[in-house]
DNA sequence: AGTGAAACGACCGTAGA
DNA sequence: TCTACGGTCGTTTCACT
């Protein structure tokens, strides 16, 4: 006998209704959210904690960098000669990167950039990434336009 | 005579103090960021007002995809013939996409994808993405490891 | 754009089912 | 793990600089 399929069971239903009422404003009071999801304020306010220890969600706030002046952004794919890791751990160390992940494919590493001009663009890539021991080669992806940023999937 | 270069004058010393405090916890008080930063809690609350009023600033649940089930990231490089803003409006719209950006380089489209497995990951991309009347080609990067995420950049 | 004071509401610990 | 409750503190409004 094999056990049923169970499904992530780290959110119950009332847990992921929270969680989209904390989406929607992480402001919002441990009362309303109560109010909204059927509990209490005390046990609003202990699941959140919970989920919080539990790092499963975390409330902060997030900018806009183009309206920071930070106007230039790009995806950086990366070869890697020997350890992904050690260079991704260096990778996450310059000022402007905001994404690092290892990949299987084509790229071992996609790293994500955020800076002022083309000019800044050009120096990070060549002075900080490009002069990397263990980097082989890059391919850059200016970004053009930002469609679509979720910070969250799976609660809905 | 030229004027002198104008540094991003969106957020000054005392905005981006305040920022910096809601990015460690989205939920701290504005009296005890008002006191972080030496302004009065109504100030405070009315320049962080200010700010999401004005979309540079805003407060959030992040929550993380692999804790609630979600094992199988990937980023998508595609290629488009036609107006790529017409396929990116249609990838932003398949479950599952998180991100979904125009870029200048060898894809036209660079796409996020969370799902739970890698059923599910061929899924959405043979049924959802390359099913897609105007997309020419893609080619897959399955994460491996997530190093950095950084949902800011430009206040320190 | 800032402060200060007063009324209100949210937050947080504790107690108990 | 939930509800109930009271003390404390934060939020909100308003009058004023």
């Amino acid at each position: 006998m094999t056990p049923p399929i169970e499904r992530s069971a780290v959110l119950d239903d009332v847990s992921k209704a929270i969680v989209e009422q904390l989406q929607e404003d992480g402001r919002r009071s441990y009362a309303e959210i109560g109010k909204a999801v059927g509990l209490s304020e005390t046990a609003t306010r202990q699941r959140v904690q919970k989920l919080q220890e539990a790092g499963v969600l975390q409330i902060v706030a997030v900018t806009d960098p183009l309206q920071l002046g930070f106007a230039r952004q790009a995806m950086i794919g990366v070869r890697v000669s020997g350890d992904t890791r050690v260079v991704a751990g260096a990778m996450s160390e310059i000022p402007g990167v905001t994404y690092v992940v290892s990949t299987a494919g084509s790229f071992d590493l996609l790293v994500e950039i955020v800076c002022e001009s083309d000019d800044d663009l050009i120096d990070v890539l060549n002075d900080r990434i490009r002069s990397l021991p263990d980097v082989v080669s890059t391919e850059t992806f200016v970004y053009l336009k930002l469609h679509r940023q979720l910070y969250n999937w799976g609660t809905r």
